[in-house]
DNA sequence: TTTATATTGTCTCAAAGTAAGACAATATTA
DNA sequence: TAATATTGTCTTACTTTGAGACAATATAAA
């Protein structure tokens, strides 16, 4: 098997990452746990390696001249078309044991490039976890790199994990619990417009308890970051609830 | 000048910054800022470069075969002397336009290296910041590899610092502000034991406001974390305070 | 058309937590 | 022996939180 006898895309597709690491940090990754929120779930976007049963975190590495906040940015608009996301650093993943690229190695063979040619990809990598908080309804899982499927998966219902991804996801699930902003959580998780209820859910949903729903109510007008519309919902048997939407 | 003219000190240490850089993940390094507690004053740990009026953090790099956070401790027991301390990783910094080591530049001049024989030297650092909470009593500064002072400063009154050193101190300061967890700070800052009142002190200068003293006591042993020794302690006019100390 | 049902908007009241003042106790100094 | 500064603790008012109650109402069922 030759390198033109491979898909061109595919091709393409590696050389692209060549390239790219060569004139990138070494030993230096992004990883990004990218949230959204439906259908009362919490998501993670996950890729899947083409020939692998394995599903992992968008990442990336960061270019020489690159800020690593600039990086990430870059990394979440290739793999959702969204510029200006909210996306927050939350940790470093750098344990001497972390799983390293080995499956690129298979993804080189026939294309003209020997792994042995990258030596820094038998190096152990140092990631910086971002998460990032994106309407749901705004993102179109996109087929990028080598990747041949990009898909939503509920946090409470993840498929298998590749490398320590999973470790990752789990320490940014905890970074938002634990650092819960309403108004940034809420904002950036929402559609333009949603319902008391739906909000509640949200919350409900990243604390992992059930909230008393009039209290709910009372703390989160008390904050003053929601405007009340006109419009009302209807659609179930029951009072129409009022639509809301954030504060400009 | 050649390298047999320097303080044999010096050349020895050079050797060793070069050589670990050699065995380390390039273009990364470590910050650490280290508090500590003393005379109501929150300090940090300081070093001066020999040749200039600047002080910097304590820092260090990545071996290949180490966890990123063993490196830390490493680091941190290579300044203060110290095991076990407590230590946080708190924010990457990873602009483009970081300063680089150009100081080393001039260090290497008569040692038999040259900085052209060290190009990542040049390169850019990508730094993961941590702070350490240290007890100020039990540290003894000490004089290592090519810094000539290392000292204690007042947080509020900090020296001419180099790099961008200033913005990580900053940083470490605002997440210890921000997610203050009463137990650990009061823990691994205050000494053996102390009255409620030095206590108090040192969450004021953290906090950055003043407290009331009823209701601070009241907070406090209702967290169950204190211990109430029998020996009081005098020394001024007035009623002698009880002595307290942490539990184990 | 009428009745039932589910959910919403809002009120209330008790419980828990917080802020601020008051005052007696006491180790040293004058 | 009296004055002073600070401590330990109590009290009272105020704020926030938890939990239940009930009328309002859009649709579904009868």
């Amino acid at each position: 098997m030759v390198a033109d006898t491979l898909k061109p895309k595919r091709l393409h597709n590696i050389k692209l990452i060549v390239e790219n690491l060569n004139e990138s940090i070494p030993q230096l990754s992004i990883d990004c746990v990218i949230f959204g929120f439906n259908n009362s779930e919490l998501k993670v976007l996950l890729s899947k390696f083409s020939e692998f049963n394995l599903w992992a975190l968008q990442a990336g590495f960061v270019c020489q001249s690159e800020d690593i906040d600039f990086a990430a940015q870059r990394i979440l608009e290739e793999r959702t078309g969204l510029k200006n996301i909210y996306l927050q650093q939350f940790h470093v993943f750098g344990k001497a044991d972390r799983p390293t690229s080995e499956f690129l190695e298979k993804k080189l063979y026939g294309t003209g490039y020997a792994f042995e040619d990258f030596p820094f990809l038998k190096q152990r990598f140092v990631t910086i976890g971002y998460f990032s908080l994106v309407d749901f309804q705004k993102v179109m899982p996109a087929s990028v790199l080598m990747f041949e499927q990009t898909e939503w998966f509920d946090i409470n219902n993840l498929p298998t994990i590749a490398y320590d991804h999973k470790e990752i996801i789990l320490k940014a699930l905890e970074t938002l619990r634990t650092s819960l902003n309403y108004s940034l959580v809420g904002f950036n998780l929402m559609p333009e417009t949603f319902t008391m209820n739906e909000l509640q859910k949200l919350y409900e949903t990243i604390l992992g308890e059930n909230l008393s729903r009039n209290n709910f109510q009372r703390k989160i007008l008390e904050m003053d970051i929601l405007e009340r519309l006109e419009k009302k919902l209807s659609g179930g048997a029951h009072k129409a609830p009022y639509l809301y939407q954030f504060k400009k």
